[in-house]
RNA sequence: GUCCCCAUCGUCUAGCCAGGUCAGGACUCCAGCCUUUCAAGCUGGCAACACGGGUUCGAAUCCCGUUGGGGACACCA
């Protein structure tokens, strides 16, 4: 069994791509065999080297792996210039004399006139001696591939049997007048170069299929098993833009995704295991995998369940593999050379909280920063209770002198403070997260304390108490 | 326009191939529990077989049509 991804690098790695690239993987790592990585780079105009580093990259990134590769596929150029050539002695493709603008012109005409185009009812091959003649004045052709007047059959693995009539097959260009194979000429040639046995692409491939079946039977190669996956749609079953997110892997990882859900989560856009099972280990994925398990309906991208995945595997993933995740959203903030043993536990305490590195960094900034802007909106029944710097101070006070700066002694310190003063142990309780994080809403607050460490919860504490009497009480 | 593909909650899906269960799960949303807040977690709730014909004792499941959506119709890949 050898399968392939075959990406073109015309832009970066789409969510859709990389969906098939876990397909092909998985395909390949449950049955054993072969996964080839081969570059499509045929239209030199519109490859870009950066951008072929850059797909490899993201497929790396995401965990795909493969056996061989990357392979460009324009390395191969002369061996399927060759094989046009072979086809073109052996009568299975002519000489195509034709102006690209004449076809053209025809096939507007068929349009307008709503008829069904096919070149090779318009344009007879030329005679023996009128090639040999025009090929001796030097007029510039193109090689076309005679098509077999017969229908053809696919035999899809996810959509079973489709039929291609006759009447809709037409000779197609295989070597372009510069002497360029074009695309399907290159990949069937690869495919066959390469004992390709199941070739697993998108859905916008189905309807060049019967052209790449000629191709095979023309080299008298045998036909790879075919399946055609479903396109990724965006909302409202619309095609999928960057106007409504992102579509690109690379994308993603900026956004703070992790590597893993995004791959469990692609992985489940069209593929379900059938019991049930959603977050799913790629060892998992592989054990379960089947074709015969793959949809054939295009799926919208939800946007909402990847992030929900995302927190998933924010609180589930080792700390370690989550600190080196997060490290780059961390660095961008400027908390690179950061004391690591505080900084992996507010990350371990903020965790579950949020659906993203980066909104996972941004809970990080209190810890290692000298004095935070406290919002006076949110702070209005702070200012509003007048013994509360009092109150606080005193907390600062008992703090200071704890022997041991762990949750149980913080714990018992302050709501010792709060029975001594007749309070109840939330009156300190939320100032004093507002304090350490300018925010409402956060950890366990004994928990947050310790992870804070005693210096930086007595310097915010301190800012606080300050900013509490500076500001004069508003409202009535 | 022609050809091809697809059609179960708003979304991802199980069930379909080998017709017979209150059509199951997940995300989102809502409610409750937990609780010092917010998450997480747990419990519960709202919500679907596109439509019309057949076949059959019986259809989400098989067949035909309609509608809707998507893809392809290059000397692009």
């Amino acid at each position: 069994m050898r399968v392939r991804f075959a990406p073109s690098p015309t832009g970066y790695l789409h969510v859709g791509g990389a969906r098939t690239a876990i397909y092909n993987e998985l395909l390949r790592q449950s049955l054993g065999g072969c996964h080839i990585l081969r570059i499509e780079d045929t239209d030199k105009a519109r490859s870009d080297e950066a951008m072929t580093s850059q797909i490899v990259a993201a497929l790396r990134w995401i965990g795909v792996e493969w056996d061989e590769g990357p392979v460009l596929q324009s390395a191969g150029l002369e061996r399927h210039r060759a094989a046009a050539r072979q086809l073109l002695a052996e009568g299975k493709a002519y000489h195509d004399f034709v102006p690209p603008a004449e076809v053209e012109a025809r096939r507007q005409e068929a349009q307008r006139k709503k008829e069904n185009f096919r070149y090779k009812d318009c344009f007879a091959p030329p005679p023996k001696a009128e090639v040999e003649r025009r090929l001796e004045a030097g007029e510039p052709y193109a090689v076309r591939f005679r098509m077999p007047e017969e229908p053809i059959v696919v035999r899809d693995l996810v959509r079973g049997e489709v039929t291609f009539g006759r009447e809709h097959l037409d000779d197609l260009i295989i070597l372009r007048s510069d002497g360029t194979p074009t695309y399907h000429m290159s990949v069937v040639c690869d495919d066959v170069a390469m004992a390709i046995t199941h070739v697993i692409r998108g859905e916008d491939h189905l309807s060049n299929t019967p052209k790449h079946v000629a191709l095979f039977r023309a080299f008298g190669a045998p036909v790879p098993a075919f399946g055609h996956l479903p396109l990724i749609l965006g909302p409202g079953k619309k095609r999928l833009s960057k106007r409504t997110g992102a579509t690109s892997v690379e994308e993603f990882r900026a956004r703070g995704i992790l590597p893993q859900a995004l791959y469990n989560y692609l992985a489940l856009l069209g593929w379900s295991p059938g019991d049930g099972r959603e977050i799913m280990s790629r060892e998992e994925m592989i054990a379960a995998f089947t074709v015969e398990r793959l949809g054939s309906s295009a799926a919208v991208f939800d946007h909402d369940k990847l992030a929900w995945m995302n927190a998933q595997y924010m609180s589930r993933l080792p700390l370690p593999e989550i600190l080196a995740h997060l490290q780059p959203f961390v660095d961008r903030l400027g908390l690179g050379g950061v004391d690591g043993e505080r900084l992996a536990g507010a990350v371990d305490l903020h965790r579950t909280r949020a659906k993203t590195l980066e909104e996972l960094a941004g809970f990080l900034v209190p810890y290692f920063q000298d004095s935070l802007e406290y919002d006076r909106e949110a702070c209005a029944r702070f200012l509003a209770q007048e013994d509360l710097p009092d109150h606080l101070e005193a907390l600062i006070g008992r703090l200071r002198r704890l022997p041991s700066f762990d949750a149980d002694s913080i714990e018992a310190a302050l709501r010792g403070l709060a029975d001594e003063r007749g309070l109840k142990a939330g009156v300190l309780i939320h100032p004093t997260r507002m304090a350490l994080t300018a925010s409402k809403a956060g950890p366990s607050l004994f928990e947050l304390v310790a992870a804070m460490g005693q210096s930086a919860t007595l310097r915010h504490l301190a800012n606080f108490v300050r900013f509490l009497r500076s500001a004069p009480t508003a409202g009535p």
